[in-house]
DNA sequence: ATCGTATATTCTCTTGAGGGAATATTCAAG
DNA sequence: CTTGAATATTCCCTCAAGAGAATATACGAT
């Protein structure tokens, strides 16, 4: 869990996750497509499959990387109970908290507490 | 989306979070609660909130924080196009795919491309 | 055996994140 | 206005992650 999420923490390596989406890609395609140079790709590809997150396949002397399904499938999974959650709270009382300062006065107290 | 997924990267983070789902709490307890210090539980939420995953509200010198649902939706609905794509993916071609190394020999034709 | 293409690895440098300790701030109570 | 409890902030230190440049490796072609 923890490292599906450093994986895709990274902005380039979730360009690269989404970019995989539409189908496997050679390392000199994502480069190109993601204007990257190809140390970083390679290096960022190993993170993402040190994560499970990619595997690869050999073409001559190309290395085609495929997203693969099971890390997203996990992550879903762990929304799971959020989901539940969400579900409870999104209808009423989700604008009144104040999400960066704090609550200025108001004393609601149909709150909860 | 890039800043939800780094705010959960971090291990105390997401422990914080887990916690926070089964209800608001006051920094003392969660403090207690995941034996960390104060001044860290202070930071992590901060980051929390700067990612808008979590809100506060006073009460008294105590400051209440609670799960913000809304991140976590965001999150969900970022992983809709790939639930699509893992549907397609998940029963066959799966195991082939060498994850960690690459695939030795087996030049398997059924593969796709 | 050589060469050229595609990719991986190594090295160095810099920056930011996180921990710890100390201190500041906020607030209620008296 | 002082005090004590709860929380936030600051400062310092360390370490690891990511970028860039250079180099190594793998493999097909000739």
């Amino acid at each position: 869990m923890q490292t599906i999420f450093a994986a895709l923490a990274e902005p380039q390596r979730l360009r690269i996750v989404d970019l995989l989406r539409r189908g496997p890609r050679a390392v000199g395609e994502i480069q190109g497509a993601l204007r990257l140079r190809q140390p970083q790709v390679s290096k960022h590809l190993k993170v993402l499959q040190g994560a499970g997150m990619v595997a690869v396949r050999r073409d001559a002397q190309r290395r085609i990387y495929a997203l693969r399904p099971q890390p997203l499938a996990v992550l879903d999974e762990w929304l799971e109970p959020y989901r539940r959650y969400w579900n409870t709270r999104l209808d009423a009382l989700e604008a009144h908290l104040d999400t960066t300062a704090d609550q200025p006065r108001t004393r609601r107290s149909t709150k909860r507490a």
